[in-house]
DNA sequence: TATCCGTGGTA
DNA sequence: TTACCAAGGAT
């Protein structure tokens, strides 16, 4: 919604009447800002060179995914691919191949899809606006506003994972369970930013990062911390979550492992690839034929032939 | 809203 | 070793 992405700053430090939460501390900004220019990581797309493509090509690629496994392909990936319309000119499939092991591979279909409409639509170059970057496919809420306010340097909050642990501890003195972003995370993260556009994208980008480096989920590091005296959760004696823990993930005997298989088999090959290479990976022939059913359903293979596959042309 | 979608590092 | 965790999105 556009409305809380203009959401008025701060009104200095006053908590809200009779709610008993901490004021929402005009403060921890500037505390977690500084902290940032002093132990922020030097990372390539937060350098003014890479540009809003270059933004929005990290931030798909560190979807659910660590930043020391992006780094090496977004670096293959940009000097490949400079702009959107060198991914838009070639086949899927090559963003496919080039995506390599990062996984979740729908996202390099979803970032070449992307490109041919920000050529079509916004001619080659990455929109501005947070409505058109949502429309773009493969961009959700987080990526939208990340892209606007890192690479447009514009005000919005942006709520990852990590800031929603800090926040969550921080501010609301809880841990934060698995549940989705609320509303509440937007509205309590916007009144956390900066009324300057540029002080308040940084603030963003420095939320982020003292989540990844210091709030972190398992064993937060609170003596580094430059917000611990001001931290409800710290003070509160670090209590757990009181939410169910969510359903194990799983991975092993799982269809996505098969796709996971059968794509890397596809992806390693020069050309079309036989059904019967394709066979080997994997021992039982339902579960089998359920991934590559369904990797053809996400126009992540085509089958050229009869009993012949490749990665999309 | 719950589930699906990869892969690899870490304790 | 198992289990958790990692800059989410689509359906």
């Amino acid at each position: 919604m556009a409305s809380m992405t203009t959401t008025t700053p701060m009104t200095a430090g006053a908590a809200p009447p009779g709610t008993g939460q901490a004021p929402a501390n005009p403060v921890l900004a500037d505390l977690v800002v500084d902290w940032f220019g002093a132990h922020a990581r030097d990372l390539p797309w937060r350098h003014p060179e890479a540009g809003p493509w270059g933004v929005l090509v990290s931030e798909i690629m560190l979807q659910q995914t660590p930043v020391h496994r992006v780094l090496p392909v977004w670096e293959t990936w940009l000097r490949r691919w400079p702009t959107p319309a060198g991914l838009a000119a070639e086949p899927s499939g090559e963003a496919v191949r080039e995506w390599g092991r990062l996984g979740y591979p729908r996202r390099a279909l979803r970032l070449h899809q992307a490109a041919g409409a920000i050529v079509e639509r916004h001619g080659g170059a990455v929109p501005d606006q947070l409505d058109d970057l949502l429309a773009l496919p493969g961009v959700g809420t987080y990526t939208a506003r990340a892209v606007a306010a890192f690479a447009f340097r514009q005000r919005h909050a942006v709520i990852d994972v990590n800031v929603r642990r800090f926040v969550a501890r921080a501010v609301e003195g809880t841990a934060a369970g698995p549940t989705a972003v609320s509303r509440r995370d937007l509205e309590l993260v916007a009144d956390l930013l900066p009324a300057d556009p540029e002080t308040a994208a940084r603030a963003s980008a420095a939320f982020m990062e003292l989540g990844a480096l210091v709030c972190v989920a398992r064993a937060p590091r609170c003596p580094a911390c430059p917000v611990q005296e001001h931290c409800g959760w710290l003070a509160a004696g670090s209590p757990p979550s009181d939410a169910p823990a969510r359903r194990p993930q799983g991975y092993a005997g799982t269809d996505r492992q098969v796709r996971g298989r059968l794509l890397a088999v596809l992806r390693d090959a020069t050309g079309p690839v036989e059904q019967e290479l394709l066979d080997q990976v994997w021992d039982e022939p339902v579960q089998r034929g359920r991934a590559l059913a369904g990797l053809l359903a996400d126009g992540l293979v085509v089958r050229c032939a009869p009993g012949v596959y490749a990665l999309p042309t």
